[in-house]
DNA sequence: TATGAATGAGTCTTCATTCAT
DNA sequence: TATGAATGAAGACTCATTCAT
């Protein structure tokens, strides 16, 4: 009938979806100490006895948000066909496709900051996290690959680490923009992000692309 | 007589440290959410109504947290003294300075993701914050311009985005440490993480030194 | 075809029945207080709608769960054949079988106790109760009788009272075991018990025999 | 002022002794289960953070009130002179005694009923209930002594055994009477439980008397 | 200055009960 | 007949904040 979320849809399924994007949402927006169950419930549009007993209690329902979050980026990543392009535009791809998924999805974010703000005691308790991300990093590993038997890349970058990297150069910005922009008067927005993520690309080539003659350190 | 708070010192400014010290423990420990009036009350062996007189309620105390914690930065940057070295020495001496200050003061990444997570709504209202971090700044400007008097740097970097790429690279793996190690395996520990300074100095170094004929992007 | 509850049976006697049976063992093991409906459906195999729709609510359900317990306790009182004793073997028989009984159907002190902490709000609701326990205070009026016509027991000692004794002297044990055990380091088990109803004859009977003579009371 | 609870005290003590009072009589009157804090809360005339500040949660307020109702029963028992009076009328007093105890305090049969209801699980926990009790043990014991010592008695009596007794006879009446009145149609109340204890009185003492001859069983 | 005593307003969670199929 | 889906109303417990001394 509208859009908006229905009330009592008799519907279990998407039911659950329902309490689960509202609970993805608020506790991304709140933390988890400042989450509200009721909160939850009303903008899922159900009664809070559904959000129990179809997850449990609130430390289950993060847990499920918490999930439901890697399982998200995932789906993404996998989407980026980086087999058919150069070593080079697959990594400015993946760059561009990381800044972009952090300034989409900011519940994202929001979640790895509440999460890590918590020591990850919940973190630790979700199975077959390790196996959603490493298609990630075999994606990344065949890149490298690639570029070095081009003679593009310097050999020897582990996959893992060089994701770390893209990831540590578009987290920041995104998920600090509201102190930066107060602490350095940074003008943060979608465009200066986007023009940074192209500017983080270069870098990184540059360090792939290092040979001792161009780059030597030391 | 002893090495813990004592309970009631006559002492208004002891009395007010003790309890920003708390309070900022509290805080990067808890988040905002999470944080208990009580406890910081009991850390710092006060009573509840001294934190009320001293302070004002929960949200000035967080407040006057997170200002300290942007002091006590400020204090540790001046103390490197950047001006007797090589401009690349300078760079890698501030990139592991930054490391070590995350990793040593675990509380202040907590406190930047507390904030940001909370839209920087308490950041704003902090007076005087710009010029915390403009001698930061100002310090990079003037390594960047004996690099590029040099020869040895490009020109045309911006000091505050140096910066941001700086803290960015040691932010990310220190911030979210708990949650890289379950979910890709990373065995993060404060050796890992100066070797990861080392190796992001490096690359910051070799992005510094670009010319269109060694890195030429496009 | 298995002797778990069957789910759905098309039988609705026999749904009752273990609705019933079900509700008897949630009261009594929770009182009235804590008992679960969710549990009873649970342990009946049936669905909570079923017990709405067969008994009304959990206040009616808990009445026909605690008549129940009355009417199971007559069907085991008729089948000793006191008739055939000796009164004094009789009044021993009847000891001893009441004290089995609370031991072996612990749910009916249960179901006194809920009741009476409930000040009998409920047993007033139900019909015939008188009708079920007189063949008992007959049977012990009748071994009365017999024991004055013998000259083995003083005359003028009403049924009831007797019945209120050997059940006063039964139930307690039995009801209050467990603080009993804690409070009086009194090793309580069966054995216990049944030695205890055997010296509880002998007071009883001892009592009956009674002439001012051998007991003068003043 | 008034003789109503006084509210917001500033008396700390006297604030833990209304809660205990109204808690007792709250969890004897409505069992564990059906306790309400907020009543507790209201009838103490104190808010409900008082209770949880001063007691800890729910169930250590039952156990606080579960051990005063041992403690005031010691109270009264050690008030009885039994040293001064000959056996028999020290076994009288002692039974009149328990029945008045149960009669006037209907709260301590009500706390033992709801604590067997839960299989003892609290009573467990109260340190040092034995002592609270051994004292009546010692006194019945020492009563009996005297008793055997004048030819009174029968050697061989425990005196746990005999305090079971009488609290037998004096506790089902009490705690059953509301399904008893229902049940056997007997009109119980304070009158009629009087001369019930002067009856059991007699029981208790013809059997403590009894000799071989006179009330040879077997 | 300092604090033990006290509480209003939530916050999570449960439970008897009903609805829609 | 039978039940999965749903909820209003309440219950235990917490927490920032203030009062009275």
């Amino acid at each position: 009938m509208n859009d908006k979320p229905k009330p009592a849809s008799r519907d279990a399924a998407a039911t659950q979806r329902r309490i689960l994007d509202a609970a993805l949402n608020e506790f991304a927006t709140q933390g988890h100490g400042g989450a509200r169950v009721d909160r939850i419930a009303e903008s899922a549009g159900v009664s809070k006895p559904m959000i129990y007993s179809y997850f449990g209690d609130k430390e289950d329902l993060y847990k499920a948000a918490l999930k439901e979050s890697y399982l998200q980026i995932r789906k993404g990543e996998r989407a980026i066909d980086t087999d058919h392009m150069t070593p080079e535009d697959a990594i400015r791809e993946l760059v561009h496709f990381t800044m972009d998924h952090f300034i989409s999805k900011p519940w994202f974010t929001s979640m790895l900051n509440t999460e890590n703000l918590r020591k990850g005691v919940t973190v630790r308790e979700i199975d077959h996290l390790n196996d959603i991300q490493s298609p990630l990093i075999h994606q990344i590993s065949s890149i490298l690959e690639r570029g070095v038997a081009e003679g593009a890349f310097q050999p020897g970058v582990d996959p893992t680490e060089l994701y770390l990297t893209i990831a540590s150069l578009c987290f920041f910005p995104v998920s600090n923009k509201y102190t930066l922009r107060v602490v350095f008067n940074v003008p943060i927005d979608d465009t200066w992000l986007k023009r940074r993520a192209e500017e983080a690309s270069k870098m990184i080539l540059c360090y792939l692309r290092a040979t001792p003659e161009t780059c030597g350190t030391d």
